[in-house]
DNA sequence: TTATATACGACTAAACTAGTCGTATATTTA
DNA sequence: TAAATATACGACTAGTTTAGTCGTATATAA
């Protein structure tokens, strides 16, 4: 209950080793997975997708890799959560409305408080916080 | 992902309902399940552990059910989550010490510091915000 | 041309969450 | 004291989500 994916853990953790151990160079999907124990096509799906979402770039072939993209490095973590795993919210109606409670629900109120109080606190941290340890 | 269980919005809800409805007198299981549309077992387990932990307090056979406790009305939701599901934890580190990865884990510094500001969040909120709505 | 490495979708396994069932116990009222 | 009502509690099943695997295609350096 109110966790993380694992997916956003590989994710984090492999921002933080590309941007320390690059040197302007690509680092392979497979360094890390070594680097870390992460089963290796697991992982290249996570890169993949922060390469689709623009956060990394991404080089084929021989001595290929992956790159942060500096531009990126104020990315909040919101973004971050909701481009590998979808909209973020601690109870169903934060995300589609589609509850059948909704009508005679009592808490929504302040339930919405607090999941806008949890999204903020993934909004004011970004991958530069990740990146360089708080 | 960063979901709450049913079992706390259903607690959550009950608490809400008990306090609006009861004059003094029990609410039954019975009645929250019928209002609510939620099934009868499972909440009558909810409202079992929030007895047992104090949040409410029962009163057996007919006419019986479920009264807040007035001195509990000051709790907080870390409180009453980790009553019914165990430690709040955004990863496995922050709980119980056992990742694989925790000696090269890259991250776990900054995750702690994002985990203390979501247990605040619970823990800044009461059950009395709850009950009253925000 | 070969080896390396990303790209992507389908599939399986494992874990967690939600819901059900059966039985026991307490208490009110007739 | 018998019957009805309602809580107490543990074992079990079903459903959903998360994690991990596999197969195949494509790009590129040497
Ligand atoms: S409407 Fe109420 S019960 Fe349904 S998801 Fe929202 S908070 Fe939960
Ligand atoms: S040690 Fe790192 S990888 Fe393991 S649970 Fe903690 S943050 Fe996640």
């Amino acid at each position: 209950m109110l966790k993380l994916t694992k997916t956003v853990e590989y994710a984090l953790i492999s921002m933080n080793y590309i941007e320390n151990n690059s040197n302007g160079k690509p680092v392979s999907a497979k360094s890390i997975s070594d680097q870390f124990s992460i089963p290796e096509e697991l992982l290249a799906k996570v890169l993949q997708k922060l390469v689709k979402y623009k956060m990394l770039e991404s080089v084929r072939g021989p001595y290929g890799g992956y790159k942060i993209k500096t531009s990126t490095k104020n990315t909040n973590l919101v973004y971050l959560i909701e481009s590998l795993e979808g909209p973020i919210g601690i109870v169903d109606c934060s995300i589609s409305n589609d509850c059948s409670l909704l009508d005679s629900c009592n808490i929504k109120s302040p339930i919405d408080s607090i999941n806008q109080n949890i999204k903020s606190v993934f909004e004011k941290t970004t991958l530069k916080d990740i990146i360089k340890g708080i």
